[in-house]
DNA sequence: TATGAGACTTGATCAGCATCAATTTCTATA
DNA sequence: TATAGAAATTGATGCTGATCAAGTCTCATA
């Protein structure tokens, strides 16, 4: 593991939506405490099974979070972009981290230790309701991918991501995949194989467009998510 | 809804882990600011999409708390007993409701707003690392949840399901299912007819053996761990 | 710009499980 | 204890998507 201190844990704090309501000297106060770090591409930032003491903030990069069943199949549960954080479980609970957390590309991130950050949530109880408000929205997310899983067919679970991938303000009906039909294929719970087929299929029935590999115009928002 | 006021809140905060680790003053000064209502088997606490200002504690009872998919399909997310609390996304978001909450029996429930809440959290940060130590939690079985669905057999969830019930401590290895196999079977995303089958066949693998309709005896861990 | 490795595509086969339908068993309550 | 309604079982059938195999395409790097 590469480690450089430097002091360019600006971003860090500024970025993250935990931290940035604060005061500017309150963000200063913050950064006294976090430490940075980089990690190259393919790097793993932590692994199922052990322990950490420390809250890990994307600063720049991506990190994929991903699972291993109980029979050993990966699956990949999120990727993470600047502003976002992982190792919640093993801080929190002071227990042994149940993801593995690889660096996609060259990535800086910030870490705060449990000490720290403790200290920070009792003196800044907003902080505490920041993140509560992150894991609530985690947890709803985790239950829709669950729920996605167990309800619906892999065409409306391919189509739904689709339709989520579009800018909210739906300004653009221009989607790019943020990943490798691999990784998505493990996203989605299927194969890459399938996932080629359905991406062909969902053309075939005039629903997409395809521009280039990774990217696809969206010709019929609602019937995509009306499928069967 | 029928909504009792009565003055044995006590039970709720001495129940819950988010609380019963405070002092009995303390614990005394929450009870002042908590509602105690009761619900009738069937009720709804809450739909899907409504707001709400309070989080809900159980304090006898049960809670079934289920979402709809977006084709419309229901399921089952967890089922809450007393001490467990339910609508954390909705309070501290400030959003909708993304689930449906349901009294299983008639049950009774403490409720305390946003407001008290977050006055509760200024004074006691303890408090909100029991929480943020709750919802981690949720997040990992809701996630474990999604990967389960995504790369396990029916077979291996039924399986792992049945060895999760077993008590951690393993004295007894006789478990009694907690639902109806119908709410069974939406909990692992499966159908009725299935969940009786893949029993069945469990069953005359020798790895359990039925003792009632709801109780089996759990023969062989190992190998329902290792199903394939 | 040549080349090799990984990403993606396409085809053929088949197992797992949903679905529909018909009983049988259980259980709450009169 | 009788009985209706729900829950669970069992059977028959068909579809979805995994798997294996054999390509083709893309792109980073020499």
């Amino acid at each position: 593991m590469s480690q450089h201190h430097h002091l360019s844990h600006r971003g860090c704090v500024r970025l993250v939506p935990i931290f940035n309501h604060l005061t500017e000297e309150q963000m200063d106060e913050i950064m006294q405490v976090v430490q940075s770090t980089t990690y190259e591409k393919g790097e793993l930032i932590y692994r199922a099974g052990e322990t950490s003491e420390v809250l890990t903030i994307v600063n720049k990069g991506n990190v994929r979070i991903y699972r291993l069943s109980d029979s050993g199949k990966e699956q990949l549960v999120r990727i993470l972009g600047p502003g976002d954080f992982t190792g919640e479980l093993a801080l929190f609970n002071e227990t042994v981290h149940e993801h593995y957390a690889e660096a996609m590309v060259n990535t800086s991130v910030c870490q705060i230790s449990r000490a720290s950050l403790q200290g920070l949530l009792e003196k800044y109880p907003a902080i505490a309701m920041k993140l509560l408000q992150t894991l609530s929205s985690r947890i709803d997310e985790s239950e829709q991918q669950a729920t996605r899983f167990s309800t619906e067919s892999t065409d409306q679970r391919l189509a739904s991501y689709l339709v989520d991938l579009m800018d909210p303000e739906g300004k653009s009906d221009v989607v790019v995949l943020p990943m490798s039909q691999k990784n998505l294929a493990s996203y989605l719970g299927t194969t890459p194989e399938t996932v080629s087929r359905k991406l062909k299929e969902l053309e075939e029935m005039n629903l997409i467009k395809r521009l280039s590999t990774k990217k696809f115009k969206i010709l019929d928002e609602d019937n995509l998510l009306f499928l069967d």
